[in-house]
DNA sequence: ATCGTAAAACAGAACGTTCGGTCTGTTCAA
DNA sequence: TTGAACAGACCGAACGTTCTGTTTTACGAT
């Protein structure tokens, strides 16, 4: 369905080596398949939502067999589960020293807090990666099994969020505390955003929104004068 | 699943006439039907999610048979739009001069817009109702004919929703223009909210955030003085 | 007033399809 | 040569739809 799935698998090939780490097998061919698997699990969950995001459909869609996807996912629970950790990893921070930073560091491009929410809606809120995270997100709300397993993931990932945003950011003084309860209301607005894009007529209305939203929040909440950031950038 | 749906079918029986007008059918019967259909189809939604909620399921815990379902929704489709018209009809404002208005007016028991805010959460948005509304607006972003069906309903609720408020609200002044987007914002911020709740570790953390995000908004959003209110208020 | 009849309302069996899970083989790399 | 990686057939269950029958209601003719 979506554009050139096969020609240019739009995944992050061979880089996903920071699972867990297999001792004996192919770690580049395993890589590979993984990559190909969740590549066309994220363009399902985009193109058709959680409950056609079948088995047969990513099977066919990441040119995998049924055995290699059972191999790695047993089961459709754990590949979503795995498929939700991909999806937030790279929002938790920096792998390893010298990696970019987490996604929230837009502050050379952005110079107000307008700027860097239309920078976040454009480049992870609104797009595949961000909308296949919406619909795991509704599908865990009425599954317990799957709402059990990736809690503890997302626990993990808010605090790292609020790590990393306490080095970027600060609350308007008198209020330090708001913080992390900012930068919730600011995911919410956009998160909530996704079930208003299909329906709006006019797409502009969006953009005012993020607009607008910026500039009510921006007396609220603003970025730190780099100063935390001359400790770790050699390059 | 959901507590007493047989005891109490918590659906507003005998009072769905507003439909099609059925020339010859049992008014009566159809509206006490349709009802019990509808609270199945809300319950189902809410407790387990679009995809499960199946016609089985909802037949089951309708009460009813298969062929009275299939009857009256001959598709889950046609289900889904009616339970979504369903959904969204007493928020578009009283069917008939005298009945309550739209569910936006709780001014008489909230004197600010934080407290609006709150009952709007606890009332509207965060129950049974508001969250299978949610359920189908994201099943049908990736369902293009559910989209196509339900997008115009959307559109007249929303018109009428704007018409609604700017009786009820104001802008700040210099920002008149704004009063449709602000409260825009207002409703993505508390949808955006429904994929937070299941996973908060602390339910305040929730209150805390409609809380804050009220006040934020306060300064942009004030409820207009009580004038408009005297030309349709015989009750 | 009551009866006949057509249509709506309801009941439930049966359909083919697709689902996720399981299973037995085969290939590849160490 | 061993075990991980992959391949593909197979299973019972559940899905939404379609179908034929039965009951109930409305209403004009008698």
């Amino acid at each position: 369905m979506s554009a050139g799935t096969k020609d240019q698998p739009n995944v992050t090939p061979e880089v996903q080596a920071s699972d867990e780490a297999p001792q004996r097998g192919n770690a580049a061919r395993v890589a590979k398949t993984r990559g190909k698997i969740f590549g066309a699990v994220i363009s399902s969950l985009d193109a058709v939502g959680y409950s056609e995001c079948s088995i047969n459909r990513v099977q066919t869609l990441a040119g995998v067999s049924r055995g290699a996807l059972t191999h790695h996912f047993p089961s459709k629970e754990e590949m979503m589960v795995k498929t939700l950790e991909h999806l937030l990893a790279p929002v938790r921070g920096p792998a390893r020293p010298g990696d970019e930073a987490t996604m929230l560091r837009h502050a050379d491009e952005a110079a107000t807090l307008q700027e860097e929410l239309h920078l976040l809606w454009r480049r992870v809120i609104n797009t595949r990666e961000g909308r296949a995270l919406m619909e795991i997100l509704v599908a865990a709300r009425t599954d317990p099994a799957l709402s059990a397993r990736i809690t503890p993931s997302l626990h993990i990932y808010n605090d790292d969020f609020n790590r990393n945003i306490a080095n970027l950011y600060q609350a308007s003084a008198g209020h330090e505390d708001e913080l992390a309860l900012l930068w919730s209301i600011c995911r919410s607005f956009m998160r909530g955003l996704h079930t208003q894009v299909p329906y709006e007529r006019d797409p502009k209305i969006i953009t005012k929104m993020v607009d607008l939203f910026g500039r009510i929040m921006a007396p609220h909440l603003s970025a730190r004068r780099p100063q935390g950031e001359t400790d770790e950038e050699p390059v």
